[in-house]
DNA sequence: CGGTGATGTTAGTGTCCGTTAACGTCGGTG
DNA sequence: CACCGACGTTAACGGACACTAACATCACCG
């Protein structure tokens, strides 16, 4: 019982600091700010992460291992490239208007990890670029990678401006526009 | 003569401190950083600006402003909507790509600034994204403004993204890329 | 029932940070 | 030359922050 309790603790925490994290960067949180975010008081984070560059460590890891696996396993559920790529971007606009934060904390606050856990992420976020490249290069075999990977980042900048925007859509009509609009950014001839 | 020593030595501060805040955010980066960034040390800043949060809010408001005056300048161009449309596709670009870190800081720090100027810089922002709204929408009469304006800010995650991707193409083959893309992206048919 | 581990509390502790104070330098000007 | 404003310095102060220490609670288990 007590594995699971801490378990939704400890994911309860994860969240909330999300949320923070998102809103004010991380150095603009606090110890104490994450505690009565999740209705505890400060250091009582300290029994369920070492520290607070650890809770972002872990969540940024958390995050990347998602993102690396399902685009892994949509890309590889089919064969025709176009349906692989759009499997690719409806997993990660599904992904970014339904936590806006982790997206956000994603690809704002890496920096803020030390090295030992830093690699790993990266490792991780260059597979799934990997992904997403792989699906593409079947698409336009003129171009090449390092163009084929600027595109990708920029599609995931379009992808990602979920927490910019999505208040002014509703949820369905914004996984539609962000689908077509990936879509037609990434197969656009230069 | 002071005032133009005044004016380049607070340019140069205003460029320090794009980069460190862009790096590694706003309270991430000190006082001393910022004076060591520029020579001096410390709180010689303060002979420049009231303040840190000053320094942030005079930043973005140099930006939104430089954007939106461009913006508008390059929009009321010509009549073509077409063409009015890439002229503020490569504007965007090319501040994009020559100014990543004011980029970056332009949109993640608003959240740092205090009302009385945040005010003028949403104003500025809402204005810049009219703008870009305006021409849409005699390209694509068939949409409504509120997907427009998602659109819109779509289409700036991705001109944006150069950042996290500029280190892997020349400028000219990733302003041509990101051109292209952009503008498919909000000429997609949803 | 006594022990134990998980989980919380409050009270420090040392460090860093934004800001101010007090003072120095120096070029230009009356 | 006396003065003054622009610009810089170092020293200090007060508050915030990450983290630790010491202690409380309480379910569970032998």
């Amino acid at each position: 019982m007590a594995g699971r309790t801490a378990g939704a603790r400890r994911a309860e925490i994860l969240r909330a600091a999300a949320g923070l994290f998102a809103a004010r960067g991380f150095h603009g949180v606090s110890i104490d700010d994450l505690g009565k975010a999740v209705g505890t008081s400060g250091p009582a984070l300290y029994r369920h992460f070492p520290g607070k560059d650890a809770l972002l460590a872990a969540m940024l890891l958390e995050v990347s291992e998602r993102l690396a696996a399902d685009g892994r396993q949509r890309a590889e559920a089919c064969g025709d490239p176009h349906r692989a790529l759009d499997e690719l971007l409806r997993g990660h606009i599904r992904f970014a208007l339904t936590e806006p934060a982790l997206i956000t904390v994603h690809d704002r606050e890496l920096g803020n990890v030390a090295e030992p856990d830093r690699r790993r992420i990266r490792r991780l976020q260059r597979g799934y670029v990997e992904q997403w490249v792989g699906v593409l290069a079947r698409l336009r075999p003129d171009a090449d990678p390092p163009t084929l990977r600027a595109a990708v980042h920029a599609a995931f900048g379009l992808l990602n401006s979920t927490p910019h925007s999505a208040q002014q859509l509703d949820p369905e009509p914004m996984a539609e526009l962000l689908l077509s609009m990936g879509r037609a950014a990434l197969l656009a001839e230069s």
